[in-house]
RNA sequence: GCCCCCGUAGCUCAAUGGACAGAGCAGCGCUCUUCUAAGGCGUUGAUGUAGGUUCGAUUCCUGCCGGGGGCACCA
């Protein structure tokens, strides 16, 4: 709509102001408040001349032939032509959001492009904490917002499998043993494993002996030398990973590719001993990439045993990925303290492999801080993302005390609600934004919160089973046409969305469609009404648009709650 | 010291250079003889500060104040 429009803009402005440059690009674009009409343009601010002139002029011009889709045009404020859509078009809409059912709001701006999403790197042996949570919510709502977007998505996940973390996890293995049988919980397994890691941090700070220790067992770990310790190393990576993939399936994620730092370490030490003295430049021992030649800052790829760092690594990481495909894009997303970081990294694989450097595009998003104290997984003071999403549970518990969920059904909803509310407080902020974490404030049910969109979703899926009758979006006349006129926009929300990388933008809409159906529900009698077959295509629409967002935020809608 | 990001109502957040800056929470007052009250209706309340660019600035530029992050062998 939005290009039509533009269109037919554009030959009106050429109409009125023939061969003339504007002095601005004429955009069409959704006005601020829905008041002012369902698009306007700023052709009469565009160019020069009186706005209020520029925009009679090219009122009359479109008054002549008006488009059945619109049922007005104005001037309003400054200057701005206002566009109405009309009833008619409202009604042909509604017929193909039902027609169109679960694809309605799929759109064209990835069409065919191939896209790979790298977005939760937690470390075996670690705690997966809440921290964890961010890159994975908003990893999976891009994902699927570009999917939605006509892309074709993979989603890798990339592992710190080897580094100091690990020997000292291994070494509060063997100094704190404790038999857990293969047959027990994971919970018991990780929660042994988190222990460890304690024991460990603590051990290594204590004294040289034990420091010294732990860097032996590191340097057999990444040699794989010695029986024992690859037994304890294998089994705990092996739990870690089990245990992600459990939390990854309550979150709704699936990763095609897992990727361990251990399998490009060796080849990020080649390419960098390969660009010696081209790119990298030996500095005190270790060999690092001058920055400031681009405006950022010297970092260290080999370190002065001639071992690989991070940089290294993620060299071969960027080279690794396209290696599986050609990808038009490449997406990481990784806490923003990293930004700078991914700056010099990617400046040094510009050099090596510009075409690759040109296709990978970093996003930092915000921390998940708490208000009081810090949270530090060698402390052992850590908020898992487990006990979160169970803390979350339980006061959905509660509150569905009353509810008509059937037992057998009461689990999967608990969990459903649950993860909207967390996935939502993610969500609705922008994703470079930090989040001060507060359980009772950040963890609503009410108000703006995912459970009420879910509510609205649940709500008017609960009508439309109450009927027969078959919903009929042709009579409209003598009704409102507010929530028809959301509905016309959720396409291009859903677009800008994805080209904005910004979920929040969608969350806010859904926001704005449920408080409009759910004051229309409050006021308007739907089942048993004169209107009952429009009012069942508003209700069944909503649904429809409603588990349709969620869905492009990877919130799933129960069918009852 | 250098570089990057952020300051919007009491609190937590929205807002594509435009039209009276949107919500929710908290507060106050209503509201289930209609289909889920996790709802609806009403009400109080905000762009850190000083300049600049622009017909028009929360948005762009500069200074100041305040907060966060990064800057050599961790990830």
């Amino acid at each position: 709509m939005q290009e039509k429009l533009l269109a037919l803009v554009a030959g009106v402005c050429e109409e009125v102001f023939p061969g003339v440059t504007p002095r601005k690009e004429v955009v069409v674009e959704r006005p601020s408040d829905m008041a002012h009409g369902d698009y306007a343009t700023n052709a009469a601010l565009a160019f020069s001349g009186n706005p209020k002139d520029n925009a009679d002029k090219i009122l009359s011009v479109i008054n002549k032939n008006l488009p059945d889709y619109l049922s007005g045009v104005s001037v309003a404020g400054p200057g701005f032509i206002n566009f109405t859509l009309s009833p008619k078009y409202l009604s042909e809409v509604l017929t193909s959001v039902i027609k169109e059912g679960p694809k309605f709001g799929h759109n064209p701006a990835f069409a065919g492009l191939n896209i790979l999403t790298e977005y939760t790197d937690p470390n075996p042996f670690k705690e997966f904490h809440i921290g964890h949570l961010m890159p994975n919510v908003i990893g999976e709502s891009i994902s699927r917002l570009l999917e939605c977007a006509g892309a074709r998505v993979e989603r890798m996940s990339y592992q710190g499998d080897v580094g100091l973390h690990i020997g000292k996890a291994v070494w509060g293995m063997i100094h704190n043993p404790q038999t857990i049988l293969d047959s027990e919980s994971l919970a018991k397994k990780t929660a042994y494993l988190g222990q460890s890691y304690v024991v460990g941090s603590k051990a290594y700070e204590e004294s040289e002996e034990n420091k010294k220790e732990i860097q032996e067992i590191n340097e057999k770990i990444f040699k794989r030398s010695d029986a024992e310790i690859n037994e304890l190393y294998d089994r705990g990576k092996r739990w870690s990973l089990e245990h992600f993939e459990e939390i990854y399936k309550i979150l709704g994620t699936a990763f095609d590719h897992y990727v361990f730092e251990s399998e490009v370490a060796g080849e990020g030490q080649r390419l960098v001993r390969a660009n010696l003295g081209k790119v990298f430049e030996e500095s005190d021992g270790a060999v690092v990439y001058k920055g400031e030649k681009n405006g950022l800052h010297t970092r260290v790829f080999l370190n002065k045993q001639g071992l690989p760092t991070y940089e290294a690594k993620d060299l071969a990481l960027a080279l690794y990925k396209f290696s599986l495909r050609e990808w038009d894009l490449s997406l990481t997303i990784t806490g923003k303290e990293q930004n700078d970081y991914f700056r010099v990294m990617l400046s040094a694989l510009s050099e090596i492999a510009p075409e690759v450097a040109g296709r990978i595009r970093h996003m930092g998003h915000g921390l998940l801080r708490f208000a009081t104290g810090k949270m530090s997984s060698r402390e052992g003071n850590v908020v898992t993302g487990e006990s979160l999403i169970n803390d979350t549970k339980e006061l959905v518990r509660q509150k569905m005390k009353e509810s008509e969920v059937p037992e057998d059904k009461r689990e999967e909803v608990e969990n459903m609600v649950a993860v909207a509310a967390i996935k939502f407080s993610i969500l609705k902020q922008g994703i470079g934004k930090d989040i001060i974490f507060d359980f009772d404030q950040s963890i609503s049910f009410e108000g703006d919160s995912g459970p009420y969109l879910q509510y609205t979703a649940v709500r008017a899926n609960s009508v439309l089973g109450k009927t027969s009758m078959v919903p009929d979006a042709r009579n409209s006349e003598g009704e409102s046409q507010t929530l028809a006129r959301f509905l016309a926009h959720f396409r291009d929300v859903m677009e800008r969305s994805a080209r904005e990388y910004a979920p929040q933008l969608l969350v806010t809409y859904l926001l704005e469609l449920a408080s409009a159906f759910n004051s229309f529900y409050a006021s308007n009698k739907i089942i048993g009404s004169e209107k009952e077959s429009y009012r069942l295509a508003l209700t069944k629409a909503v649904a429809i648009t409603m588990e349709n967002g969620l869905g492009a935020l990877g919130i799933k809608t129960p069918k009852v709650m």
